[in-house]
DNA sequence: CGCTCGCTTGAAAAATATCAAAATCTGTGG
DNA sequence: CCACAGATTTTGATATTTTTCAAGCGAGCG
């Protein structure tokens, strides 16, 4: 478990150019506001591959990963996946927009959707700081779809990796492989295409020695360059 | 023109699950609000086809559509399509993370940023609206992936014209007809597929008389059932 | 009138989807 | 520690679909 002091939400400064740091993730809440959602926060778990909660039901909670990833379905389809730090289960008109599942046992904090309204309504820093996630959140939806509009598998699949390798940098984990936490499935769906597709696209960058696969869930980029240049 | 009293920004209201008018967007800002925004606020116009901001451009104005339609691209791919009452220029680490386009000629509001964040921090209503806002385009957003996750191009074009039209009908538009306002190739590059495919999704469905095509703008739901059924 | 631009159509090439089956991995229990 | 059952992933062959390249159409405009 990685934070015990309360929910933590990690993001992008939307702002300042000049920031040295490009890229880097930051804490949004101050110690004093993470105190307060804590207070109306429980611990949750699920186990790998439970539902989080499903699309169209009544929205009750929002969640906060602590640990773990959660993929987002949108009839079906994959619409991203949710790693700590992340928050979920904003809705419209009351009703989730999205089905979450655990793609690996998750660790949470389950917030009243009520009590967070509340405090929002407080407390002017929390709301943007809320604006500022949900701005990064954004940007994120409209690279996936960028990846998506793509029309080689290959090309998919290294604008993911790559996607992957950046945001793992972000969270301050080490890059030196890519880890990839959930199954080919959910990544197929990620990427629009079927499993079959994936398997050999994976191929494909594995032959041409432009990635290694150590297992299932770890990736090297051997020839930069060439990883880089698929995607054009 | 359609607003003079300053910026507007519309959305479908994200709790309330047995609001009546389901659907129905809202309009967001207060009178007290708008006026205060209509202050640092100037209206601006672009000709069809002019670049409104570039991605990676220091960003340093955020904008309000009055009329008409704005065209938003990542790395080439069409992300969005902007209408009245949508708010963009909202940027990444100060830079914008699109590039924007008139698709007709466009009317709207051009608000430094700098003062935007200004009346952000001193008001936590503005806050809560904002959002609001994003929110709902971060389901749009996710709606557009789920497209893009389609495999054939007339599922892709007809889920395409099911959310235009209930677009058109949350803005309060008549909806006999969809009217697209953009061209072909901005729908393809929305759609991720040629412009080549487009055209002969668009056959496809007529042919079958699903839609009628009055001319490349005005397009009709003949037949609504296998209509549906084609998003299968 | 002749032009360009946006769109449509056609035919061949390339890629992915689909269906079926083999291989590999995971977790469980002996 | 090993063996087994079920789930996940890979591989193969074929069918579909889309992309690509090239040419034709048509409306709007100087």
């Amino acid at each position: 478990m990685k934070q015990a002091t309360g929910p933590a939400i990690y993001s992008v400064h939307p702002w300042d150019p000049g920031n040295p740091e490009k890229g880097a993730r930051h804490q949004l809440l101050s110690e004093d506001e993470r105190a307060k959602l804590a207070k109306i926060a429980q611990i949750v778990r699920f186990a790998k591959g439970q539902e989080i909660y499903a699309e169209g039901s009544v929205a009750q909670s929002a969640f906060n990963v602590i640990d773990g990833v959660v993929v987002a379905y949108n009839a079906e389809h994959v619409v991203s996946f949710l790693h700590p730090g992340d928050l979920f289960g904003l809705s419209e008109e009351g009703r989730y927009a999205s089905t979450t599942r655990a793609a690996t046992p998750v660790t949470a904090y389950k917030m009243p959707l009520a009590a967070v309204r509340r405090i929002l309504a407080n407390n002017a820093d929390l709301d943007v700081n809320l604006i500022i996630k949900l701005c990064e959140e954004l940007r994120l939806a409209q690279r996936h779809a960028v990846l998506l509009a793509q029309k080689k598998a290959a090309t998919k699949l290294t604008m993911f990796l790559g996607l992957q390798e950046h945001l793992q940098a972000a969270r301050g984990e080490p890059i030196s492989e890519i880890h990839l936490q959930m199954d080919r499935s959910s990544v197929a769906a990620y990427l629009g295409i079927t499993l079959e597709a994936l398997s050999r696209a994976f191929r494909s960058l594995t032959s041409k020695k432009l990635i290694s696969v150590r297992d299932r869930q770890h990736i090297t980029v051997l020839d930069r360059e060439a990883f880089n240049r698929v995607q054009a």
